[in-house]
DNA sequence: CAATTACTGGAATGAATGGTCAAGAAAAGG
DNA sequence: CCTTTTCTTGACCATTCATTCCAGTAATTG
């Protein structure tokens, strides 16, 4: 019943991602949403609410594909050891080959917005998602016989959640090539 | 020659940076400034500029006495290798008792405004002081007996860089208790 | 006590803000 | 085909934005 929607939600909102993600809330105007999606006002209005509930939209797919993401090669196959620390030097990776300066949506939005309940419920699930994913793989590289006794998988993964969200900030300064180069260095002898 | 200032610069300039520290920079507005500040518009143009301008006043005030305060704490009497844990404790300290969220007000810029080639380079600064700080605690520590023997100080004093940055931002979402008390204890036991 | 100089506070400015709305267009159901 | 329903477009709204300006005021200098 009525008339179709002439354009594609799920392009769109993929390209607000982008701009939210580049731009922060605050920065973004409407005006600047209405160029790069290529909608009217009406429309956004109309398939996304306001400009808040767009940008938790936004966020919400943010979260959920970069979590997707971070389990899978978390979860492939073979040791899980090796898949922790290829999941740190790809942080590392992905901060210098960042010409933009982005960062992480999600970094930036518990930084920008960190008193907004919804966006703090995604920004936690986030963190929740790689903590279990984290925890999972070193109590799997335990198994595997690669993580020294004694250590505890669980604090561990709280730890380098920690330090991968330190990571992304550092990787939004133009000195982070040293600094990550030797983030990753000793955060994989501290595994060992 | 002329009238003399009826404020305190430096006061004011002080309460600017908890505005900007509390919300931020494009969420911080003109008439935020002239309420808090207790000033006349014509009062902050005169005395500090425009907008970016206080920013980067109030950024610039808060690199150097929070890289100060960092220095000394690092250079104080008694083994080097206990106030390098003491720092570490000190941020998850600072970041659970922040019940305001505010964070770090240099990560809060690193993140907002990476694009900013003032800001970033203040922000840098600040990178440096802990770096070159951390590193002569840490060659400090190593003469002292308490580092291991193989360690290298300047790879893990930005390591640290890094990890306390992490800090900061988990620090502004609720579940800061849990990765902090483990990332505290971790990185601790990395350094042993 | 002038004259000079700089600070003060608020009015005024035009542009930009997020959001609304109505008129028209197009698709689906009957 | 005609009605219904939704979508699209762009004009429109009140508000807020950063900044400028100016008339009034106070302190210092000679």
């Amino acid at each position: 019943m009525g008339r179709t929607k002439e354009f594609d939600p799920d392009a769109a909102l993929r390209r607000a991602m982008g701009l939210f993600w580049r731009q922060g809330y605050e920065a973004t105007s409407m005006q600047d949403l209405v160029d790069c999606l290529g909608l009217g006002r009406g429309s956004i209005y109309g398939a996304f609410g306001g400009k808040r509930e767009l940008y938790l939209q936004a966020l919400r797919r943010y979260v959920e594909d970069s979590g997707q993401a971070f389990v899978e090669h978390l979860s492939a196959p073979g040791r899980a050891f090796d898949a922790v620390c290829g999941m740190i030097r790809h942080y590392a990776e992905m901060s210098v080959e960042d010409a933009e300066f982005k960062g992480c949506f999600m970094v930036n939005t518990a930084v920008e917005l960190p008193a907004d309940e919804q966006a703090g419920r995604q920004v936690e699930s986030s963190l929740s998602v790689m903590e279990t994913a984290l925890t999972s793989a070193l109590m799997r590289a335990r198994a595997e016989g690669d993580l020294p006794e004694g250590r505890d998988p669980a604090a561990l993964a709280r730890f380098l959640v920690t330090l991968l969200q330190g990571m992304r900030v550092v990787g939004k300064t133009r000195a982070r090539g040293r600094y990550l180069e030797d983030t990753v260095e000793q955060a994989i002898a501290l595994l060992k």
